[in-house]
DNA sequence: TAATCATTCAAGTAATTGCTTGAATGATAG
DNA sequence: CTATCATTCAAGCAATTACTTGAATGATTA
């Protein structure tokens, strides 16, 4: 044989490890995550222009890390397995305890000297069945139409800012977003803690909420 | 701010999976996991050059994933965290189960049609407590001795060769390595079979059972 | 203090990667 | 069949990466 077997095996890993090393590629992920998509719509979501989208989203494929399939004229891409949520997740546990720069940039979002301790899935969902949280899905229509937390409000940073007066003060809130890799949760609760009110990050986002194989409901908000 | 928080963190993110994208650096991580070493001695483990070997170990600090201090004139790298080992097992299972590649790989090691499935840490260590297996370590000798699994015996997969005649060949068997990037198990348990033994593979390797937090002793062999 | 040893640094190269642009392919609708 | 739309392919460029070689650094030992 031309190589080991060994360095075979190594270098099909490595493919995988390669897939995950390009800031494109994880916010692709991250999006495909909170549901299958075309390309397209991958691309306009990522701020990618559609043929660079459409390489990353190959490469993805040759790591096994997602599949497609055709529908009608479009290629709708989707993650090949769950277990890409559980990687994308210890990469990113993986940085915030070992990168200074990441908490540094984590501690930044939050506007306080450290960031308040976000609440587990499984304290949030005792807390829900318990009536005794409002939880705000900090995530565009569509995604939320795509799959959220029974309960959940649907609300982007922009409604935020102007619903804050409406909200009880002295409600508990909770806020999630697509994941590890989102920071819109970490937006929204500094911006409500700027206000005075008692909020929190749930840990995770919808992802690991499904993965947890908790309910979630789809369809639009009311 | 140049960059948005986003685009920072996820290129840091990116930063930890880059750093696991090259097959020497996983060599070196491998090895890593099984104890801390001096570079030279990681080089000539991996089969790398002291000064490339150096490198590789930098951008693996430099993720994150490493630390390193000095002891006399050498400098000894160790893993940050016990969760690295979590990160690698991770990505080869993402690879096993999603490349038709890496599957083709390992069933040519076992030299049977499909490989036989390997036995599970928690069945492993009820037998050993039953006494109902003979358990081999097959590493190098300093690797056995810096922590194996209490019961095993050492053994290359030379020494294998050497010794098949002298093995009950009504034992059961379970051989075990490095870890998931490691082929000398699946190696061991093809000859072992191949000579008709009852041979198994155990799931993992010993920095897995160390992660258990399952016993380890050190010391040479017997 | 000088010699030795392990490691790191610096420079050079060959190969690879990410992104852009514009053309080609594949599937549907008129 | 032709036009249209979404996706992919191909070529080209700038930037990055892996590895080598030889010199520099830092800590010990004679």
């Amino acid at each position: 044989m031309s190589t080991s077997p060994k360095q075979a095996l190594l270098k099909e890993y490595a493919l995988v490890a390669q897939a995950l090393a390009a800031p494109a590629r994880l916010m692709l992920l991250e999006q495909l995550a909170q549901s299958e998509a075309a390309v397209e719509v991958l691309a306009r979501k990522t701020g990618l222009t559609v043929a660079n989208a459409s390489q990353h989203l190959q490469q993805l494929r040759r790591a096994g890390l997602v599949t497609s399939r055709r529908a009608g004229k479009a290629v709708i891409y989707r993650l090949q397995n769950s277990r890409s949520i559980a990687l994308l997740g210890l990469l990113s546990e993986m940085a915030e305890a070992n990168l200074a720069q990441v908490t540094d940039i984590l501690d930044g979002l939050s506007g306080e000297a450290t960031a308040p301790e976000p609440i587990t899935r499984a304290d949030l969902a005792e807390r829900l069945a318990a009536g005794a949280v409002t939880l705000l899905d900090i995530r565009p229509e569509d995604e939320f139409a795509a799959g959220h937390i029974p309960g959940a409000c649907n609300m982007t940073l922009a409604d935020l800012d102007r619903l804050l007066p409406t909200l009880d003060p002295k409600a508990e809130v909770v806020a999630y977003c697509r994941g590890p890799y989102c920071i819109y949760a970490h937006q929204a609760v500094a911006r409500l803690r700027q206000n005075g009110f008692n909020a929190r990050r749930m840990q995770g986002g919808l992802p690991e909420w499904r993965e947890d194989g908790r309910g979630v409901c789809t369809g639009q908000s009311t």
